[in-house]
DNA sequence: TATTGTTATACTCTATAACTATA
DNA sequence: TATAGTTATAGAGTATAACAATA
């Protein structure tokens, strides 16, 4: 009779990407709630704050990777802080560009140190040079055509 | 005016690290969902598959970093499939050994093929040095004491 | 008194479909 | 007809608290 001949589970990839993932985001999101945000409004108002002209949310949802119905109710949260407005763009009436307020770009800032410090204690073990590397991992499994 | 000054979001590690996850959980979902398993009612099957003399459920609730709780309902879920047993431990009448059934240990076999065939897309990037290393980063964030 | 398994509950994340207004 | 934004809904994952049986 067959037994159990696979890869012990403590050594599967997937296994250990759900659990490291979770290590972090609730690390992150622990910072996160004292500035009022979560790890997802957060990559909002960071990308927000990163795009010069501003992003329209469908432009959003493609950086993040997420389906543009959820990036409305992220930005809703957002623009309820206080955080974000929509504007209205130029060219195309139906797109309205999400862009950061001062005051978003202030949180923004003080969140991230937060959130950067808190990452810290599951991140801790790795140096510089090995951050570098998973970094560099994590974006080609990420952006693997599926 | 202090503008963003922090890390570009996209090579934020933890964002990097839920989106990499969600990639390789969303493709290993797919190829188990054939078998009538989900990635962590297979983990559960795999782990107690692992074990020669069972495990109870709160050891498995450790070996996975889930809440006694939830693992209740995923062992729910796999002796209504006829995958796993309760057994009664002898020691000790609270534990519950989770025991696979033979049926089980075959889902088992075939639903760890189809898992590890499904998941060559996202990593498919890696090479197996590149693997090995992103494990043992892995492991060290996971177990990295909060 | 502490621990195992269990039930219950609530909140977040994810996935999908359908609708509106503009193009 | 196609696209941007929106609404609605359902399922899966996560987090807690409380309880019964047993140690």
């Amino acid at each position: 009779m067959e037994v159990c001949m696979g890869q012990p589970m403590a050594d599967d990839l997937g296994f250990l990407l759900s659990r490291a993932s979770g290590q972090v985001v609730r690390a992150t999101n622990a910072a996160l709630a004292e500035h009022g945000l979560r790890v997802r409004t957060y990559s909002v108002l960071v990308f927000a704050c990163e795009a010069a002209d501003g992003l329209n949310q469908r432009e959003l949802a493609g950086f993040l990777g997420l389906d543009p119905s959820q990036v409305v109710l992220l930005v809703d949260e957002l623009v309820a802080a206080g955080l974000v407005e929509r504007q209205a763009a130029e060219t195309d009436r139906r797109t309205r560009l999400v862009v950061p307020t001062a005051q978003g770009r202030r949180v923004r800032e003080a969140a991230g140190e937060a959130a950067d410090a808190a990452v810290e204690v599951p991140l801790g073990l790795l140096g510089d040079a090995e951050r570098d590397r998973l970094r560099d991992m994590l974006t080609r499994i990420w952006t693997a055509t599926g």
